[in-house]
RNA sequence: GGAGGGAUGGCAGAGCGGUUGAAUGCGGCGGUCUUGAAAACCGUUAGCCCGCAAGGGCUCGUAGGUUCAAAUCCUACUCCCUCCGCCA
């Protein structure tokens, strides 16, 4: 959310955002409803400074034992008025909270502006998509081949776009959690968290998730509870409506939680195995950090993800997202993606972002400045580090063999009895 | 699921219809004293909104209601605690 006061006096800026992300919303609508309240509030503020004092006189004269008949039908048809005022007031603050919520951040000037994915930047490459001298499997064929996947039986149980990992495959998935949050409290200085996979709407509409994406989400109607999409959700909000100390900043977390997407109406070709499914893996990271320092705790947070695909041995690359592409909550956003030798693409395995106070200001996360005393909204980060399915393919598939087993990276073994490969089990 | 109790400032805790945004204690900050510290004493110590400012308004779990007037009375909801039942 932003701040209605930066609106109201940043209005070509945030116009000039809303264009830029190929959004249709009318800011000058937004600043009428706020003039319209603040006349409003000025009126009820007045009426109720005079209500108060004579209400005050009414006390006075009850006890010394004088009447009060005159005074209080008096003050009964300023309450009137007030009530209706308020009224008046609180509709209008709702409209105007109500388009807030939808507005999306304003982007950070090192944003490449485009309108959509095209416009994204290349900001490096690391590694280089291995060169194959046998043909090359997809991660489905060697999934069957080595008994890691069954999907046919997990669309039985559940429906497609589920995975049902199977014995070493499951091994293979937990040894893989296992080892980044390892990677991330040890090396990296994230604490972990294990949260609830479901969360209240509150929750949803203080990471930015809702209201726009409703549709996006699985929601426990009988309830009103979500499946989180991204552990960002609960971890994030655990310090709603908190204020810290600044001496507590900065605050690192790190959780694994599976990960919930309705994916409503994106089949196609993408829906093929893996790489886009209803349920996934994740390890998070999230990041509560002063305001002067999100853009360079951004870029170690990205390190630290980095590190990880490093450690797995994969190439990959990160992506400055544009204006046209970036998601409604972040102000800057570097995507990481793995090369899928089976797909032959780029699959984005982490998704690195600096909020700002977007999604402080929703959520009320504050902390008290030590020089000022004053109360002010941290910053938020977060990013994958990393996104399992995607992580799972391209471990399959850039580590294979001839023979169709594949070789696990060192970082991995000890999370597997020291295996060095995965071979077929009978 | 059933029965009862509770939710007040950073924390503990009073207030239960009227000059109470809120006693008191602890903690924090500033000062006096001290070579320094402790103790003692004095002062100070919530957030939000409108306003250039002066100033004003709002907030005692949340949302409604009663009243001239609500932290205080009523209703619903949320969360916490105790007991019973059930159960990974």
């Amino acid at each position: 959310m932003l701040d209605l006061k930066f609106i109201r006096e940043n209005s070509k800026r945030v116009e000039d955002a809303l264009k830029n992300r190929n959004v249709r919303l009318d800011v000058n609508e937004l600043l009428k409803l706020d003039s319209q309240r603040r006349a409003f509030l000025t009126e009820l503020e007045n009426l109720r400074h005079d209500k108060r004092k004579e209400s005050d006189e009414i006390a006075k004269l009850k006890t010394q034992g004088k009447p009060i008949e005159n005074e209080v039908a008096a003050l009964k048809t300023v309450s009137e008025r007030e009530s209706e005022l308020e009224q008046k007031l609180a509709e209008l603050e709702r409209q105007i909270k109500d388009f807030l919520l939808l507005i999306p951040n304003v982007t950070h000037p090192s944003v490449p502006t485009g309108a959509d994915a095209a416009a994204n930047q290349v900001v490096r490459v690391v590694g280089e998509p291995r060169k194959f001298d046998f043909p090359v499997r997809t991660h489905l064929e060697l999934g069957e081949y080595l008994k890691l996947i069954d999907l046919p039986r997990a669309a039985k149980i559940s429906g497609s776009g589920f995975v049902l990992f199977t014995g070493q495959g499951a091994r293979f998935e937990r040894a893989m959690i296992n080892f980044l949050l390892d990677l991330h409290t040890k090396e990296h200085g994230y604490t972990e968290l294990s949260p609830p996979f479901l969360v209240n709407r509150a929750s949803m509409t203080g990471t930015g998730q809702l209201p726009k994406l409703e549709a996006d989400m699985y929601r426990l109607k009988d309830d009103d509870l979500f499946l989180i999409p991204t552990a960002e959700v609960p971890v994030t909000n655990i310090h709603a409506n908190e204020v810290f100390e600044e001496s507590d900043l900065p605050k690192y977390y790190t959780a694994y939680s599976a990960c919930f997407r309705r994916e409503a109406g994106s089949y196609g070709k993408e829906t093929k195995g893996m790489t886009r499914v209803h349920q996934f893996d994740k390890v998070e990271l999230v990041k509560f950090v002063q305001p002067e320092t999100s853009y360079d705790e951004l870029e170690k947070l990205v390190g630290n993800a980095e590190r990880a695909l490093q450690k797995l041995e994969l190439p990959y690359r990160i992506l400055a997202l544009s204006t046209g592409d970036i998601s409604f909550a972040a102000a800057k956003c570097y995507d990481i993606e793995v090369w899928s030798p089976g797909l032959q693409t780029w699959l984005e395995c982490s998704s690195c972002s600096n909020f700002e106070d977007f999604q402080a200001r929703r959520a009320n996360i504050r902390y008290r400045q030590a020089a000022t005393k004053r109360v002010n909204f941290v910053h938020t980060l977060n990013g994958s580090g990393l996104g399992m399915a995607r992580i799972f393919i391209a471990m399959l598939e850039h580590h294979q063999n001839a023979d169709g087993t594949v070789t696990l990276p060192k970082a991995l073994r000890p999370y597997l009895d020291g295996a060095e490969r995965l071979v077929p089990q009978f």
